[in-house]
RNA sequence: GCCGGGAUGGCGGAACAGGUAGACGCGUUGGUCUCAAAAACCAAUGAUCGCAAGAUCGUGGGGGUUCGAUUCCCCCUCCCGGCACCA
C-alpha cells in the first residue's frame, strides 16, 4: 500500500513551476483560434475567500486548461476591483488608509487563489486602483462626457446617511442599501448621471444577439422596461396650458374620469386653487420626506388631494378634477396620468377611495368588484364622441389602440411614444476611494481635463471620513480641489465615481494591460474580444451587466471597440452554502475557510469535490463528508500508480496490452468527459472518471496508454497530482499544452447490450442482444424468457414496438 | 401580484431526443486487516412482501395523452431568486 499522497509538496512544485515557467501566459497568435475566458473579478474584501467563492474561478480554470489542450490561444486574466464600499468601509472600520487594507487584502486575495493553482496569466493582473489603471476608466468618462452622456444635474437622489454616499437606483433594496442594508432616502443634491437612458433601446436590442440565460435577459428586459403607448395632450384652462400624459390604454381616453400628478409635478403650485393651497401643500411636503421604503412598500392605501381645477379631455371635452397622489411617481413617463378608474386596478382603488366616477369603456368586466384590465378580448363601448365624428365602439382593445392612436396624431392631440422604466445611471459618489472625475468647474460649469492630463490621481488624505451633510472627503484637501485651469481659477470635482466605474470595461484592459499609450490597442482588441464565456455571480444582473453593457455600446459606437456586445456567453455559477442549507454567513458560524480545505485535502480535491457536487449553476451546501470523498479517490488514483516510494507501480506497462472491455469504457469516458466539460458538466464528467477508475482498478496491470489518456482526462480537475504523474510517466514538459485525448466512436460502441423487455408497459424481463438486433430476432429472445412466457400465456401478441437498443415492448 | 428557476432514496445528485428511474459520490450495515481503533480494502444498500424466482408501490399532489411519462399537456401545493403603485 502507497502512503499518503503528499498533496503539500505537490502543489507547491507545481505552482512554482507554472509561476516560473510562465507556463499560461497568453500571447497574440493570429494563426491559432483564441478563446478568451473571464471570471467576475473579486472585490478583495477583508474576509478573504470562503469556499463559495472560488466556484466559478474552478469552473473557468477548467475550461481553460481543457481548450488549451484542444489548441486554442486562451486568455483567462484574473484582476481585482479594489475601489468602492467594501474596501473603504473597511478601512474606516479599523482606522487604517484605504490603500494599505486595499494592497493587504490583495496580497491575501492573491495568496487563497493562487493556493487553487488556477491557471491565470499573472502578468495581465490589474488592479483598478492603480492609477495607471483609473486613468483609462477616467479617458473613456471623458469620451462620454464630450458625447453628451455625462451630465451634472439637481435630481432627487438615494441619500444614505449611514454610508454617507447616494446611490444608485440598482443599488436600493426595498428602500435599503445593497451594501449593508442602511436605510436610504431621497435628497435633491446635485450629481454626476450617466444617459444610459439614451441606449435603452440599444441594451434591449442586443440581448437577442447574447448566449445568457433566459432568466438574466429578462432581468435585464424588465429593467430596461420599455413600455408603448402614446403621450396625450389635455388642456389646462385655469392656466392656460396643456399637461402631457403618458398612457399605454389610450383607447380607454373615453373612460378618463379625472387626472393625477405626482406630488413632485412642475404644475402642482399653478393648478392649486386657493381654498385648497394648505392641504395641497401639506401633502407635497409629506410625499417629499417619504422614503422609497414607505412609498411603496408599507402604503398599500390611496391617499391624495383634489387642487380645485380641472383638464378638459381631449376626445370629449369634458371636466376632470385634476388631484395629486404619490402614486404617481414624477420618474417615470410624464409625471402625471389620465384616470380610468373602470380598466385599471391602481385608478379604480383610488376613485373608490375618494369617490369619484367609474365609467366602462370596455366591455366584459365587473366594475363592481375589480378593474376590467383584459386588453385582448375586451370590446369598446361608451366610446364615441359627442358629434358621432369619432367612434371605438365595437372595435377590440388592439384595433381600438391603433384608432384613437393614428386619431390623435392627425388631430394634433397626440402621438404615439415609447418609454421606458430604466432612468440615467446616477454615477457619482460622496466618498474618498473612488475614480476622481477628470473635471474642473469654472464658473459652475464643468470643463474637462485633457486627455495629456491624466490619470488625475487620488490625492492622499489623512481624512477620508465621509460626511454626514454629504460634503465629499475630497473637498478638504483644498491644495488639490482649487486649480487655475486654462488660465482661470476653478474648482475640481470632489465627488468620486461609483465601485462599477472600474468594472465596467476590466476586460478591456485585460487584453492589453500595460499599454501606456492606449487603453487597450485595437488590434488586439479585436483579436480577442469579445469576451466568449464569462462566469460570476447572478447578483450582477442588472448592475455590472447592464453598465458594462452600456459603456461597451458607446466604446462600439465611438470605433474603440468592434463588437457591440462584450459578453457573447454568460453562465451564473450557484452559492456554496453551508453545511445546514443556509446561506454561508460569519454570524451563522457556518463559513468554510478555503485555506483549511487546503491544508487538510489540497487544492486538487477541493476543485475536484467543488465541481462533483452538483450543477455548477445550482446552488447546494457544502459537505466535509464528501470533501473527504473526494480526496480518497486522488488518494485512491495516486494508490493505483505509484509504489510506497513514489515510484510508478510495476504494473503499468507502456506495452502491456488493453482487454476490450476496458479499452471500449476508457474510449466512452473520453467522449463523455470531453462533450461534459464542453457543457459545463463538470459532476457528470467525474464521475465518468471513477467509473473507468473502478475498473481500473481490477485489472492486475494497465498499459500505458491507458494511464496516460487517464491523467490528461483527468488533469483539468486535479493539475497538481496530474502533472506530478506525468512527470513521473517519463515527460519532461507540462501536460498544460499536451494534446488532448480523442476517442474512437467504433471502440466506445458495446458489442453486446442488455435491452429491457416490457409486456404492456411493464418490465418483465431483459435480454442480451447484439448492437442494432431487429425486432424479429428481439422478440424471439424475448419469448425464451420464463417469465416472458408466463405473462403472454394465452394472450394473442397484438402489437410489438422496439426501440432501437433499448427495449422490446410487447402489446397483449 | 408579476417574471424566472426548482421539487427524484437517509443526503448531494444521474437519466440521450418519451424507452430498464436512482449512474457517481456521501452515509449506513456487514465483512477483511488490527490486541483495539482509525485509515484502507471487499460486499450490500429506494420502500414493502417473499427462502427464492419474483411481485406491488415509487421522481411534490391531482388529472390527461401514450404500448410506455422524472421527461409532453392541463390544474394545484410548496421552496428559492428577482421585480414590484412603471400609467
Amino acid at each position: 500500500m502507497a502512503v499518503d499522497y503528499d498533496h503539500k509538496t505537490v502543489e507547491k512544485k507545481w505552482q512554482t513551476f507554472w509561476e516560473d515557467n510562465k507556463t499560461f501566459k497568453a500571447v497574440q497568435d493570429p494563426q491559432k483560434e483564441k478563446y478568451y475566458i473571464l471570471d467576475m473579478f473579486p472585490y478583495p474584501s477583508s474576509h478573504g475567500l470562503h469556499v463559495g467563492h472560488p466556484l466559478g474561478y474552478i469552473a473557468t480554470d477548467i475550461i481553460a486548461r481543457h481548450k488549451r489542450m484542444k489548441g486554442f490561444n486562451v486568455l483567462h486574466p484574473m484582476g481585482w476591483d479594489a475601489f468602492g464600499l467594501p474596501a473603504e468601509q473597511y478601512a474606516l472600520k479599523t482606522g487604517t488608509h484605504p490603500a494599505e487594507t486595499t494592497a493587504r487584502n490583495i496580497d491575501n486575495f492573491r495568496r487563497q487563489i493562487k493556493g487553487l493553482g488556477l491557471s491565470y496569466d499573472w502578468d495581465r493582473e490589474i488592479n483598478t486602483t492603480d492609477p495607471n489603471y483609473y486613468r483609462w476608466t477616467q479617458w473613456i468618462f471623458l469620451q462620454l462626457f464630450k458625447k453628451g452622456l455625462a451630465y451634472e444635474a439637481e435630481v432627487p437622489v438615494n441619500w444614505c446617511p449611514e454610508l454617507g454616499t447616494v446611490l444608485a437606483n440598482e443599488e436600493v433594496i426595498d428602500g435599503k442599501s445593497e451594501r449593508g442594508g442602511h436605510p436610504v432616502i431621497r435628497v435633491p443634491m446635485r450629481q454626476w448621471m450617466l444617459k444610459i437612458t439614451d441606449y435603452a433601446e440599444s441594451l434591449l436590442a442586443g440581448l437577442n444577439d447574447v448566449d445568457w440565460p433566459e432568466g438574466i435577459k429578462e432581468l435585464q428586459r424588465n429593467w430596461i422596461g420599455r413600455s408603448e403607448g402614446a403621450d396625450v395632450e389635455f388642456h389646462l384652462p385655469s392656466i392656460d396650458e396643456s399637461i402631457t400624459v403618458f398612457t399605454t390604454r389610450p383607447d380607454t381616453l373615453f373612460g378618463a374620469t379625472y387626472m393625477v400628478l405626482s406630488p413632485e409635478h412642475p404644475f402642482v403650485d399653478r393648478l392649486t386653487i386657493d381654498g385648497k393651497r394648505g392641504e395641497a401643500q401639506a401633502y407635497v411636503n409629506e410625499a417629499a420626506r417619504k422614503s422609497d421604503l414607505v412609498r411603496t412598500e408599507l402604503e398599500k392605501e390611496k391617499t391624495g388631494v383634489f387642487l380645485g381645477t380641472h383638464a378638459i379631455n381631449p376626445v370629449n371635452g369634458e371636466e376632470l378634477p385634476v388631484w395629486i397622489s404619490d402614486y404617481v411617481l414624477m420618474t417615470y413617463g410624464t409625471g402625471a396620468i389620465m384616470a380610468v378608474p373602470g380598466h385599471d386596478q391602481r385608478d379604480w382603488e383610488f376613485a373608490g377611495e375618494f369617490n369619484l366616477s367609474i365609467v366602462e369603456v370596455v366591455k366584459g368586466g365587473d366594475l363592481e368588484t375589480e378593474a376590467f384590465v383584459d386588453n385582448e378580448n375586451g370590446v369598446m363601448m361608451n366610446s364615441a364622441t359627442p358629434d358621432g365624428s369619432f367612434s371605438l365602439n365595437g372595435l377590440k382593445v388592439p384595433a381600438a389602440i391603433q384608432k384613437i392612436t393614428s386619431w390623435l396624431e392627425e388631430t394634433g392631440k397626440g402621438r404615439a411614444t415609447v418609454h421606458y422604466k430604466l432612468r440615467d445611471w446616477l454615477f457619482s459618489r460622496q466618498r474618498y476611494w473612488g475614480e476622481p472625475f477628470p473635471v474642473v468647474h469654472i464658473d459652475r460649469k464643468p470643463a474637462p481635463l485633457s486627455e495629456a492630463d491624466l490619470p488625475l490621481e487620488l490625492p492622499d488624505l489623512e481624512d477620508y471620513q465621509p460626511a454626514e451633510t454629504g460634503n465629499p472627503p475630497l473637498s478638504n484637501a483644498t491644495d488639490w480641489v482649487n486649480v487655475t485651469f486654462e488660465g482661470k481659477k476653478g474648482k475640481r470635482e470632489t465627488n468620486t465615481m461609483p465601485q462599477w466605474a472600474g468594472s465596467c470595461w476590466y476586460y478591456l484592459r485585460f487584453i492589453d494591460p500595460q499599454n501606456d499609450e492606449v487603453g487597450w490597442d485595437s488590434e488586439k482588441e479585436s483579436y480577442w474580444m469579445p469576451v466568449d464565456l464569462y462566469i460570476g455571480g447572478q447578483e450582477h444582473a442588472v448592475l455590472h451587466l447592464l453598465y458594462a453593457r452600456f459603456w461597451h455600446h458607446v466604446l462600439h459606437d465611438l470605433g474603440y471597440v468592434s463588437t457591440r456586445e462584450p459578453f457573447k456567453k454568460l453562465i451564473n455559477q450557484g452559492m456554496i452554502l453551508g453545511e445546514d442549507g443556509s446561506k454561508m454567513s460569519k454570524s451563522k458560524g457556518n463559513v468554510i475557510n478555503p485555506d483549511e480545505i487546503l491544508e487538510e485535502y489540497g487544492a486538487d480535491a477541493m476543485r475536484l469535490f467543488e465541481m462533483f457536487m452538483g450543477p455548477l449553476e445550482k446552488s447546494k451546501p457544502w459537505s466535509t463528508a464528501g470533501m473527504k470523498g473526494s480526496h480518497r479517490f486522488l488518494k485512491r488514483v495516486w494508490s493505483m500508480m505509484t509504489n510506497d516510494d513514489g515510484t510508478l507501480r510495476d504494473n503499468i506497462e507502456s506495452d502491456a496490452e488493453i482487454d476490450d472491455e476496458l479499452n471500449r469504457l476508457l474510449h466512452q469516458t473520453i467522449k463523455k468527459v470531453t462533450d461534459d466539460i464542453e457543457e459545463l458538466k463538470f459532476n457528470t464528467a467525474i464521475s465518468q472518471l471513477m467509473t473507468l477508475t473502478n475498473a481500473m482498478k481490477t485489472r492486475p496491470s494497465l498499459s500505458g496508454n491507458l494511464v496516460k489518456t487517464f491523467i490528461l482526462l483527468l488533469s483539468p480537475f486535479a493539475p497538481h497530482m496530474c502533472e506530478e504523474l506525468w512527470q513521473r510517466l517519463g515527460h519532461a514538459e507540462t501536460l498544460a499544452y499536451s494534446p488532448w485525448p480523442e476517442y474512437d466512436d467504433e471502440l466506445a460502441r458495446e458489442e453486446l447490450i442488455t435491452i429491457a423487455v416490457q409486456i404492456n408497459g411493464k418490465r418483465r424481463g431483459e435480454i442480451e442482444v447484439a448492437p442494432g438486433v431487429d425486432e424479429k430476432s428481439a422478440l424471439m429472445l424475448a419469448l425464451e424468457q420464463s417469465n416472458v412466457k408466463r405473462y403472454l400465456d394465452g394472450k394473442d401478441i397484438k402489437k410489438t414496438i422496439l426501440v432501437k437498443d433499448r427495449l422490446l415492448s410487447i402489446v397483449v
